[in-house]
DNA sequence: GGGATTGTTTAAAT
DNA sequence: GATTTAAACAATCC
């Protein structure tokens, strides 16, 4: 998503929204005639991400909110290229032929309308959102786990505890850090969450300066792909030789969600109590 | 046609 | 009430 607002942002600041066309209603979280209202004749004066969001603001402090989800894309492309098929739910015209798409395969993403800087913090999962990890020290990551006893893979993924971290970014800096994905937050010493730290920092900024991760759809507003998926360490790689190690990496399933981790590098604690 | 896919919400359990 | 876990949901692809 920091990739995708960075694209959008160097592509849409100063363009003027001139025309909208709804092509799936669904993906809107107001009406069509309330977007059109709303955002039609101004300018967008940045685009920015928070947490998973991609937030495009307009001129007069008008927001415009997406969330891609799995398979959702923000596109600004010339008119003459554009292929209108059946994914692509938004048509925004912008000035010299160049048109900004939103388009999403499964349709579980959404634009959501917010008319001041206000309302979208009075939105309850926006206000809801734990801080950047980015933008957090060593003792502020710490603090956030003290007195949970919950499994650390599911505690990273809580929107509300940490902001913006998804399944890949999860397994990679579990596995930099050695941590099983099912150890209780409570069992983690203090180096345990330096060492998630660094390496959940170092992972983000990888992945940015790769330009995302593409495994399947991820691209960025200008179609480009990510390269961070050449340098997974265990995300998608079930089966496949440990890098540390040469051990073969097991798939689990935490809280419902898909985990890859080494057996060997990332040992379960709990799993060591056994007799 | 069942299972996998993801981020989030809601409900239930502790 | 807060925390944790499970289940549900969105739609599509293989």
């Amino acid at each position: 998503m920091e990739i995708v607002a960075r694209c959008l942002d160097r592509a849409l600041a100063g363009s003027r929204l001139q025309d909208v066309r709804v092509r799936h209603s669904g993906c809107l979280r107001c009406s069509d005639r309330e977007l059109g209202t709303a955002a039609l004749g101004k300018r967008v004066s940045r685009v920015r991400r928070r947490a998973k969001l991609v937030l495009l603001e307009l001129e007069d402090g008008t927001l415009l909110a997406f969330h891609l989800k799995m398979t959702g894309r923000l596109l600004v492309t010339r008119q003459e290229d554009v292929e209108l098929d059946k994914h692509t739910h938004l048509v925004f015209s912008l000035p010299d032929d160049r048109v900004f798409l939103f388009r999403d395969v499964r349709k579980f993403g959404y634009c959501r309308l917010f008319a001041t800087r206000a309302e979208l913090r009075a939105w309850p999962f926006y206000a809801g959102l734990g801080p950047e990890p980015l933008d957090l020290d060593v003792t502020d990551f710490v603090g956030l786990f003290r007195g949970r006893r919950g499994r650390i893979k599911p505690l990273l993924l809580d929107q509300t505890l940490l902001a913006g971290i998804g399944n890949i970014y999860a397994d990679e800096s579990l596995h930099l850090a050695g941590i099983h994905p099912e150890t209780p937050a409570d069992a983690i010493g203090y180096e345990g969450y330096v060492g998630l730290h660094t390496g959940l920092i170092r992972v983000l900024q990888q992945a940015i300066e790769a330009g995302g991760s593409t495994f399947s759809d991820f691209v960025d507003a200008s179609g480009t792909s990510g390269g961070f998926q050449n340098n997974f360490l265990v995300y998608r790689r079930a089966g496949q030789p440990c890098t540390s190690c040469g051990g073969g990496l097991e798939r689990i399933t935490v809280t419902g969600r898909s985990s890859v981790f080494c057996p060997v590098c990332q040992q379960n604690p709990r799993a060591e109590q056994e007799p």
